[in-house]
DNA sequence: CCGATGACTTGAA
DNA sequence: CTTCAAGCCATCG
């Protein structure tokens, strides 16, 4: 039975746990499909904080399991934060690993690889 | 406390 | 069709 200070830190925690709920979302991606950071914006509550979200991948590094920040991407389909990982085509490489086709930074088959978190919610 | 920043999004011209 | 500007809000100096 944890005492107050204990569960009065959790629920803190659990408020300000903006970076630990982009993470989670982004660690259900399955692979060889991806998502907006709109979408898991909406998903965390925060919905037009898509800033936001890429701004918490960016410090990815900080989370405590790893969190495939490459799967994902703005709504249309761009690669727009590949600059931010190591090589400059790690993020395509591991995309394309995965089976995702690109082009120019660019997803062909975005619409069929996209994939929404608030689905996963809802069988949750 | 205030202003700047950002891996975005949306709607209007 | 493309381009542009404004809104968004959690961190940081």
């Amino acid at each position: 039975m944890p005492n107050l200070c204990y569960t009065m830190y959790l629920m803190k925690k659990e408020e300000n746990n903006f970076f630990e709920k982009v993470y989670e979302i982004a660690r259900l991606i399955p692979t060889g499909r991806v998502t907006s950071y709109g979408a898991i914006a909406r998903c965390i509550g925060s919905a037009q904080s898509a800033r936001m979200v890429g701004w918490a991948l960016n410090k990815c590094s900080s989370a405590k399991e790893y969190v495939p920040a490459h799967r994902v991407v703005n709504r249309t389909g761009l690669l727009t934060g590949k600059s931010h990982f190591d090589g400059s085509n790690l993020m395509k490489e591991l995309l394309e690993n995965e089976g995702i086709v690109i082009e120019e930074n660019q997803i062909i088959d975005f619409d069929k690889v996209f994939w929404d978190p608030m689905k996963e919610m809802e069988i949750v």
